[in-house]
DNA sequence: AAAAAGATAGACG
DNA sequence: CGTCTATCTTTTT
């Protein structure tokens, strides 16, 4: 596990469901520019399905390409899913995206060592 | 160790 | 609207 793949799952974690974010929000959130990067680590998913890769969407709304593929019968399983939280997606996009757009991130890069109390 | 690929975003024409 | 570049990490050879 890298330590930058372990602040994105924290980030992402904070999305409660019913919301999505973005690469860029991600990104943001852990002060980087590397939105591919962000996008790679939920490709392998190291820690599926505990990350919501699902969640994460494009800065334009836009699903983004999942599987492997931006398009196919298996993202629309994915997209199901997505209307289970109470995100609904339409034409590759999210409805009402732009008001379920979660960026308040906690900067889980800050030091969420975990250490406990202590 | 080095090189290539990757699910983006932004800017320019 | 379409095309190109910049960015960072991960994975593979």
């Amino acid at each position: 596990m890298t330590p930058f793949a372990e602040n994105v799952y924290a980030a992402l974690r904070q999305v409660p469901p019913g919301q999505v974010t973005t690469y860029k929000a991600l990104a943001t959130a852990l002060n980087t520019k590397a939105y591919q990067a962000i996008g790679q680590i939920m490709r392998r998913n190291p820690d599926a399905p505990h990350t919501p890769c699902h969640r994460v969407v494009a800065s334009d709304g836009r699903l983004g390409g999942f599987m492997g593929q931006r398009t196919g019968s298996a993202m629309a399983n994915k997209i199901r899913l997505l209307e289970s939280e109470g995100v609904f997606v339409q034409d590759g996009r999210v409805v009402d995206f732009d008001s379920k757009v979660f960026t308040a991130f906690r900067l889980p890069a800050a030091d969420e060592k975990k250490g406990g109390t202590k």
